[in-house]
DNA sequence: ATAATAGTTCTTTTT
DNA sequence: GAACTATTAT
């Protein structure tokens, strides 16, 4: 079988003079170390597992042991790979261990599951039966795919939808069944279980047409390669000599099985062979004529696994030791994040969780601040507080780019952004709405994927009537029977659209699409991306229908679209010689976390998920409500609540000096107002840690029950009673003064902006009627006033937002 | 073929 | 409230 060697396995000052540990690794690599972050460093041996607590030093560790591998000539940089969780995690342990060995870093693999994988696939594409240039599809692609394929089969009749095939499709690639291994264990008479089979062969078949992969595709086609070619996975196998795991909890079976292959030994036979065929200067194998396996490396912290949801299997990293017998476990307690405080809040909330193994961490830093909690009315009035605190934070010499507010879900990120906006906070969302999720970066992606791989009908499909070409489903449909008649790609249809008797003037619109894609094909060939993507844009027209429209969001599009073009001049700049291909791989797999900078001013605002591996003076873990931590679609997951409760524990640890939550007591969603419930988690942080700040009313925010025995305590406290009145709703204060009342109707929030009243004004009050101001608290944007209403009696407002106007 | 409108359903987290 | 669908008018 034929296979593409790997860049060249031995560099020039490569393994030949492979003199082992030479020389002791410098001391200076350790220094200042703690005994159990010195032995994960200096520790040899076929297996370690490093458990690292939260900010117990792990990068620092991990770094040091691959500068230590490298300073003692136990192994070059090219015989070392490194899986990292982010892209960004990546840049920044290269860029430590060139530090820490001055420059050697080249040639090491430091990358996440992903990229190492697709660069793999890439080159020995040919060997699966995939085109190097296949394109990634992400999860909008793979979900238009999955739509058409159920409406084909008519398969929403039995109650299939796009996401729950995906999710299922997923899972099962993660667990490396793919068509047949399922076909072989489903229980096919079940109609339903035949109709699934039949949609998921249905899907790998359009990607294989496409030479397209998904995500999960990127990991398990891997695996296949290195299973099914001994000889290809020898390549890899001799030339990582040690295979470093970030975040291992956090990996699939897929990723473990990919990790396991790759510290595989490799048989004599295909070792003799595979060192005859590369030419090899210096044998690595030993009396046996086998090559060892690598040695592993991982580390982790199974009380951070938060991606179960992705197939994340907590067992990977709990029986580690029985996967690897000859193992060495270090155990990272120490922390050198967090106040006392914190950590206390941390330990006492995850300490929750059953079935996991003690761990607790501490620190020599003193106890530190209070967290400070706070109960708000509304998504809004929290966001309120949380600007508040930010500027107080800043007073106090805590600038925003050390300060992060986080959120269980992307909807929560509204109102922080609205309030945000208007007190004039700086702030980001990595990942908010994606910048290439846009329609039209997607279509400009659209024509890149076409002309990187013409195989790839489903981009062409998207830019087939983008910008208006007249083409519209009939045709496409037309096009599509004619492709499918002659078992060739769209792509190629196009060209002999003169045979479709189609009008004139659609047989010119298809053949200036198929000629512009052809010249952008040549182009591709030796010019840069940004120059592929510009000549694309210009000549379909794209940018040209946008700025001509003149309506203003067209004019935005239009710009992102330029703003599209100077990224992609900017990674070139970044990777000199990178193709077409390079450029949008790096863009498919590009993630939230990112496009973190955080020295640019910025107060940060993202998901719990991304939070994870980052570190803040302040953090605000914000919406701390039943339904959304613990989410309402955990509840009924086995294992759900523990994961969410792990989710929070990720949150509180990401906190160095200063730890806020907050919550409110209704929360917009799905368009209207719900009432909302204290977490359960909250109760579970020791109540002497938490101190609670007035509410917006004047009343205490604390709720009542919370450090009460029991969890579904907390979430009952009778604080939190509630009345619900014709198209707004009411909450009971627990003090004896009239309640307080706020909200509109259902909809949006209402912003009186600058209202002032005084006591004597009247107001017009859209549930209440008329009545009179008897008393105002000025508090800011939270000034309260109190009104006599004639019908109601007296009522608390929150003058900012409740639904009253001044007669 | 397209544009506009009204009605529907659905939302966790992400490579 | 957004995103998608179906329906209708141009």
């Amino acid at each position: 079988m034929a296979f593409i060697p790997e860049i060249p396995l031995v560099p020039e000052w490569g393994p030949d003079s492979f003199p082992g540990a030479g020389r002791g690794i410098d001391p200076a690599l350790v220094e200042g170390l703690n005994p159990q972050q010195r032995q994960a460093v200096e520790y040899r041996g076929q297996a370690l597992l490093i458990v690292a607590g939260a900010g117990s030093g792990k990068t620092s560790v991990l770094t040091r042991r691959i500068a230590g591998l490298l300073s003692t000539r136990e192994a070059w940089p090219s015989q070392i790979l490194a899986i990292t969780f982010t892209n960004k995690a990546a840049a920044e342990m290269r860029e430590r261990v060139g530090q820490l060995v001055g420059g050697e870093a080249e040639g090491m693999w430091i990358s996440t599951f992903h990229s190492a994988c697709v660069r793999i696939l890439r080159r020995q594409a040919e060997v699966v039966g995939w085109k190097s240039g296949f394109t990634i599809y992400d999860t909008a692609d793979t979900r238009a795919l999955t739509k058409r394929i159920i409406k084909e089969l008519d398969a929403d009749t039995l109650g299939f939808t796009p996401s729950g095939v995906l999710s299922r499709i997923s899972r099962l690639k993660n667990e490396l069944k793919d068509v047949d291994a399922f076909a072989r264990e489903a229980s096919l008479g079940d109609p339903k279980e035949a109709a699934f089979l039949e949609l998921y062969r249905r899907y790998t078949q359009a990607l294989r047409r496409a030479n397209a992969l998904d995500f999960d595709d990127i990991i398990a086609e891997t695996v296949y390669l290195f299973r099914a070619f001994p000889e290809v996975a020898a390549l890899y196998q001799r030339r990582f000599r040690h295979v470093l795991v970030d975040e291992y909890q956090d990996t699939n079976h897929a990723q473990y099985a990919l990790i396991r292959e790759l510290v595989k030994p490799v048989d004599a036979d295909v070792a003799a062979d595979l060192e005859r065929r590369i030419g090899a200067r210096a044998s690595l194998t030993e009396a046996d004529g086998r090559i060892p396996g690598a040695s592993l490396t991982v580390v982790g912290d199974s009380d951070q696994s938060i991606y179960a949801f992705r197939g994340a299997d907590i067992r990977n990293i709990v029986e580690f030791e029985r996967d690897f017998p000859d193992s060495e476990v270090i155990l990272l307690e120490q922390n050198y994040r967090s106040t006392q405080t914190i950590l206390d809040a941390a330990n006492a909330v995850i300490a929750n969780n059953f079935d996991r193994k003690a761990k607790n961490l501490f620190t020599v830093a003193g106890a530190g601040a209070s967290i400070v909690g706070y109960t708000g009315y509304s998504g809004h009035d929290e966001a309120q507080f949380v600007a508040d605190e930010i500027e107080a934070l800043r007073r106090d010499g805590i600038g925003y780019n050390q300060v992060a507010v986080f959120v269980r879900t992307n909807a929560q990120t509204r109102p922080l952004e609205e309030v945000f906006i208007r007190e004039g906070v700086p702030y980001r969302i990595p990942g908010g709405t994606r910048f290439y999720e846009r329609a039209e970066i997607k279509d400009a992606f659209g024509y890149l994927a076409q002309v990187a791989n013409p195989d790839d009908d489903l981009a062409l499909r998207r830019i087939l009537n983008t910008p208006k070409r007249g083409i519209g489903p009939a045709t496409e449909a037309a096009l599509q029977a004619h492709a499918e008649r002659l078992g060739m790609p769209l792509r190629d249809v196009l060209r002999e659209v003169d045979d479709l008797g189609l009008g004139p003037k659609l047989t010119t619109a298809v053949r200036d699409l198929a000629a512009l894609l052809d010249e952008g094909a040549r182009l591709a060939v030796d010019r840069p991306p940004a120059e592929v993507l510009t000549f694309l844009l210009d000549k379909s027209g794209l940018v040209e229908t946008l700025r001509r429209s003149g309506d203003p969001q067209d004019e935005a599009r239009a710009e992102n679209l330029e703003e599209l073009v100077s990224q992609a001049k900017e990674f070139r700049v970044q990777n000199p010689e990178s193709t077409l291909v390079d450029f949008l791989t790096s863009v498919a797999l590009f993630a939230a976390a990112d496009e973190l900078e955080d020295a640019d001013g910025t107060v940060t605002i993202m998901t719990l998920h991304t939070a994870k591996g980052l570190e803040y003076d302040a953090v605000f873990l914000t919406g701390i409500e039943e339904e959304l931590l613990p989410h309402r679609m955990s509840v009924n997951e086995p294992g759900g609540i523990a994961e969410e409760r792990r989710l929070f524990y990720v949150g509180i640890t990401r906190a160095k000096q200063r730890l806020f939550v907050s919550l409110a007591t209704s929360r917009a969603s799905f368009g209207d107002i719900n009432v909302a419930m204290p977490s359960r988690f909250l109760g579970e942080i020791p109540a002497q840690l938490i101190e609670w700040r007035e509410g917006a009313g004047g009343g205490m925010s604390r709720p009542r029950a919370i450090g009460a025995r029991s969890a579904s305590g907390a979430a009952r406290g009778e604080r939190f009673s509630y009345s619900t009145s014709f198209g707004s709703r009411a909450v009971e204060a627990s003090a004896p003064r009239p309640k307080t009342e706020w909200t509109s109707a259902v909809g949006q929030l209402r912003d009186n902006g600058d209202l002032q009243l005084a006591v004597g004004d009247r107001v017009r009050h859209a549930d209440f009627g008329d009545g009179d101001v008897v008393a105002v608290t000025p508090n800011g944007p939270r000034t309260v006033a109190e009104v006599q209403f004639g019908s109601v009696g007296r009522k608390r407002l929150l003058v900012k937002v409740a639904p009253i106007e001044k007669l």
